[in-house]
This record gives C-alpha cells, structure tokens and sequence, in this order.
DNA sequence: CGTAAAATTGCAACATTATAACCTAAGGAC
DNA sequence: GTCCTTAGGTTATAATGTTGCAATTTTACG
C-alpha cells in the first residue's frame, strides 16, 4: 500500500484548505476559485505535480487553460506558504505545516513519487551549523533528497 | 572585491582540468576537445552559467552551436562528477572537489552569485539525522541555500 | 448608492530550458 | 583493414515559465 493511501486524502485537504484561507483572512488576501482548485489539486495529487499537469485539470473543469492563470495562482500559494516548489522536479506540493514560515526540504521516493517534507528543525540545525564556519546570512534554503521510502523498501 | 577574485582562476581551471583527465583515464572515458572545452567554461565563469549561456560561448569559438552538444557535454561531466547543477537556478557550476563521490550542495549569494559548495561533511550529518528519524534510503541529495556572502554583506 | 483605485483574470505572444530521433564521423579492438 | 562502439551533427520538438496589455471584478470611500 503506497504512502499515499496510508491516510485519510479528504482529511488532509479540508485541513489544508481551512488553513489556507484563514491564513488569507489574516493577512487581508483573496482566495478566490482558481486558486482554491489549484491548492485542492495539489493535495488531490498528494505528490508534486507539474505546473502543466495542473493546468491539464483546470482546464478539463472549464477554468481558463493559459498558463500564466495556474503560474499567478501557485505564485501566490507559494508566497502564502501553503505550497512548496520541488526545483529537482519542476513541481509543485502541499505543504505540511503552512502558517509557520519554514524552507523547502522533502524527501522524494524514486519509486512511488510521495514527498514528505522534513523536520524544520533539522533544516535549521544544518543552518547554524554552516553559519558558524561560513559567513553567509542565509535566507532560503532548499532541501530535497531522494531514495526508497519504507513502504518501497519493503516492496522491493 | 568579488570572492571570485580574491583568488587565482587559473589555477582553479588547471587543477580542475587534470583532475577531470585523471578521472578519465581512471575510467576509460574520453575527454574530447568539447567535453574539455566546457569544462573550462564552467570554471572560467566561475559562477552558476546556463546551459544556453554555455552554447553561445561555444559557438562563438566555432564549435557546433545546437543545444545537444552542450546538454550531453555537461551530462558526461556531471557523470564524471565534475560539475553539479544547480537546479534553482537551472545552471551548472565546477566541483570543487570531484574525485570524492558527493551530493551537491551550494550556498548561492543573491548579489553576487557565486557560488559556494558546502562541506560534505555536514550533509552527510544531516543524511545520519534524517535516516534515523524516518526509515528512508537516501540515494541522492541536493542543497541550495541563497543569502548574502561575506563580502556582500560587509559592501552593503 | 456612484465612482475611482486596486487587484484579479483573460488572452496572446514569446522566452527559456531540455530532449528525441536519426544520421554521420571518429576511435579502438581484433 | 573490418567491425563495433562511442561521440558528435542536425533538425525538430517538447516542457517549463514569462511578459505585456486589455478587460473585468472587487474594494474603498465620499
Ligand atoms: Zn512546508
Ligand atoms: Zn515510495
Ligand atoms: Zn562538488
Ligand atoms: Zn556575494
């Protein structure tokens, strides 16, 4: 049984829809229709998805199919935080524990494609680690690792 | 003063360049004059360059000019283990230390944009942390942070 | 209300990055 | 030399992402 079943999808999406759109209140932003699907496909998919994929699927539901709609929308789900972006994959995720402001780390099976995204507070350790060798003011940072998840391990 | 200067290019092309031969020859592969040439390139940039900022380089040196020449001459030196991509910024820089297997991990400065590898040492750190905490294989992994180096920071 | 400013969306074109397919040429083994 | 493998040339195309501008919707405010 893949990861991705593990869990209860529709869980997972009303609690992250719910918290995106409080996030927008807070903050005096708009969720509006396209990008509400966009966020509820991307948890639909539960992997990272390409932009292009998103498109397809916004475009089959009768929404404006041009590119830059499904961009400005995952624009502005990446600005809010509720979404990250794979750069390894050219793709696009949930994420995990929006509203606290954190970087981009996963973890991405090679076998059945599921990203988990990693413990913040790794990501930091390593930050203060390389600080004090390095004199870098860090920013961002990504992270993202490949392998075998357990489930695929234990297929294989 | 740029960090890309506070150093001799030469010698980091020259030493890049017989360390890619030794590899070669370790391996029975070939160092071809484009393979060399792009490799040179990559170090005489000395900073994150474009596959498509490459080819016009080559092209102005007569070489052929289409795009599969450049992606299967970096293909081969990042086999080789020569060069890493920089997948944030869609861009191939030289390894500072190839010959020992590795995972590519940067620190990039958004004002000048250079870019520096980070201790495989710390990454391996990370690796021991995250596989005991979850039960992944860790096959590959990728790190980009972005910030101010210290030069840039003590400019601005 | 009514209107003006701001934010969002529609739309067309374009830019950038990367790959596929197929053929030719060069290098090495025998 | 002949054969086989590897590398490169060439053309076309795929995949991903952006710019610019007009039209619409939403909000702010008198
Ligand atoms: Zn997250
Ligand atoms: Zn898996
Ligand atoms: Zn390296
Ligand atoms: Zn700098």
């Amino acid at each position: 049984m893949p990861a991705s079943q593990q869990h209860d999808h529709n869980h997972c999406i009303s609690t992250a829809m719910d918290t995106a759109r409080t996030l927008c209140e807070q903050r005096g932003l708009r969720m509006t229709p396209v990008r509400r699907r966009v966020l509820e496909l991307v948890w639909q998919n539960h992997k990272p998805t390409g932009a292009y994929d998103l498109l397809a699927q916004l475009s089959e539901e009768g929404f404006n199919s041009a590119p830059p709609t499904v961009y400005r929308a995952l624009d502005f789900l990446l600005e809010l935080g509720v979404v990250h972006r794979i750069s390894s994959l050219n793709a696009f995720v949930g994420c995990d524990h929006p509203g606290h402001e954190h970087d981009t780390g996963f973890f991405i099976c090679k076998e059945c494609g599921n990203a988990t995204e990693l413990p913040a507070k790794e990501i930091k350790k390593l930050h203060e680690t390389l600080v004090k060798k390095f004199s870098f003011s860090i920013e961002t940072s990504n992270h993202e690792l490949t392998g075998l998840c357990q489930n695929c391990k234990a297929t294989a």
